[in-house]
DNA sequence: CAAATTTGTTAGAATAGTCTAACAAAATAT
DNA sequence: ATATTTTGTTAGACTATTCTAACAAATTTG
């Protein structure tokens, strides 16, 4: 059984690939908040155990059984935040710091149960898929706000950065997952863009805005 | 912040003391499953954090600070308990495991809202009382079923033993929190009681049994 | 390309939590 | 009141996780 610790690097690992298609050291230690040496030497161990390879100065790349193990507890991660909000109603912004702690209960039912109550959800309050109990992701394939174009009417289906900043930036303007925007103009000058929204009429949304959320545009 | 280890101890030292009076070494390396010098050079540690006090040979003994502390993850304990079996439709001996784990999450707002959804309950599946916030505990005075007359009539309050497999026999006799026995007879011999209850006319308990139900009598 | 910077590695040390072996004190039994 | 048993302590060692300092490799820059 991988320690909390093991299982935080895992994590990592898993998120870091499909982030930037490869898990450097340095990025591990900064995602974890670690020195280098730290990082470099929990690789070793990982890779003892067969969950990760990796050669000296190459990037480390997750075996199958790695995959897995990470996707299992990314899985805990989103039913626990999923749970928190829809059957114990917290707000998106505050579950995250909980789902950490959660993920690493080491007792299936807890979460199978957690599953069922909910109808057995396929995304968390902020829209990134769960793993099913295989450990397989289901990918959306999602684009950004930014990609839209003037005329086009969207809704918004996920984000790509689920920071407490964040989503309070989107609390205080009313956007959710869900929110139906009409794309009314976008600056050339700095890639923003204009949309109505709910009783919002014109609201401006700047380029890092529109980049983070990610939307399914209508037919 | 104490480890998850060093609330362990806590818990185990306020168990003990609550139910023998005092807390050995021997006792508490018995109760956590490691050996006595380990136990020992915790109870060192503990004791420079302020949180017990301890002199070579003596009982342990827990200060103000360490009883709160350790009433305080019994009360997140109990209340995951009640959380699981009321409101995620768990048996009462399927719990204890799973709450072992969750009372060491940081996270008051979680409890505060497991303690809301379920009405403020002031004891856990299995009758034991839950502590308030401030770490203070209701004493309930509560009888075993052994110091109870034939011709009384009792309600089952609480257990002196909630292992899985005290419950498990309960289960099997339809005993549980809330079944109103009436004591028909007590056997000389071995103390055995014969009890109604329910559907069921006449059941014997042993004195094992009867001395792990504890039981308010009705007026 | 050579210099500078960034990234990665090794070595060595610290802390937390655990163990066993050996010994010492206290409690219990003869 | 001894002898025996139980309980408690010390010493020394081990693993897991982390750090800093020093150095080495790889990458980027001028
Ligand atoms: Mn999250
Ligand atoms: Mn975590
Ligand atoms: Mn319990
Ligand atoms: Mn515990």
């Amino acid at each position: 059984m991988a320690s909390i610790t093991e299982e935080n690097y895992l994590k990592a690992l898993f998120n870091l690939s499909n982030n930037q298609g490869e898990a450097s050291i340095s990025d591990l230690a900064n995602q974890l908040g670690v020195s280098m040496p730290t990082a470099n030497s929990m690789v070793k161990t990982l890779q003892k155990q067969g969950l990760c390879r990796y050669e000296k100065y190459k990037p480390v790349v997750l075996t199958e059984q790695g995959k897995k193990a990470a996707a299992l507890i990314i899985r805990k991660h989103r039913l626990t935040e999923m749970f928190l909000v829809n059957k114990m109603d917290f707000g998106w912004e505050e579950v995250h710091e909980i789902a950490e702690q959660v993920e690493h209960i080491h007792a299936p039912k807890f979460f199978e149960r957690m599953d069922e109550m909910m109808g057995f959800p396929t995304v968390d309050p902020h829209g990134s898929p769960i793993p099913d109990k295989q450990g397989r992701i289901q990918e959306l394939h999602l684009k950004s706000l930014s990609e839209a174009a003037p005329g086009q009417e969207a809704v918004i289906a996920a984000l790509s950065d689920s920071s407490a900043e964040f989503l309070a930036y989107l609390n205080s303007r009313q956007l959710s997952l869900g929110t139906e925007l009409k794309i009314l103009s976008k600056e050339s000058f700095d890639q923003s863009m204009t949309v109505a929204y709910g009783e919002k009429e014109r609201e401006s949304l700047s380029q890092k805005v529109c980049e983070k959320l990610l939307i399914r545009i209508f037919d």
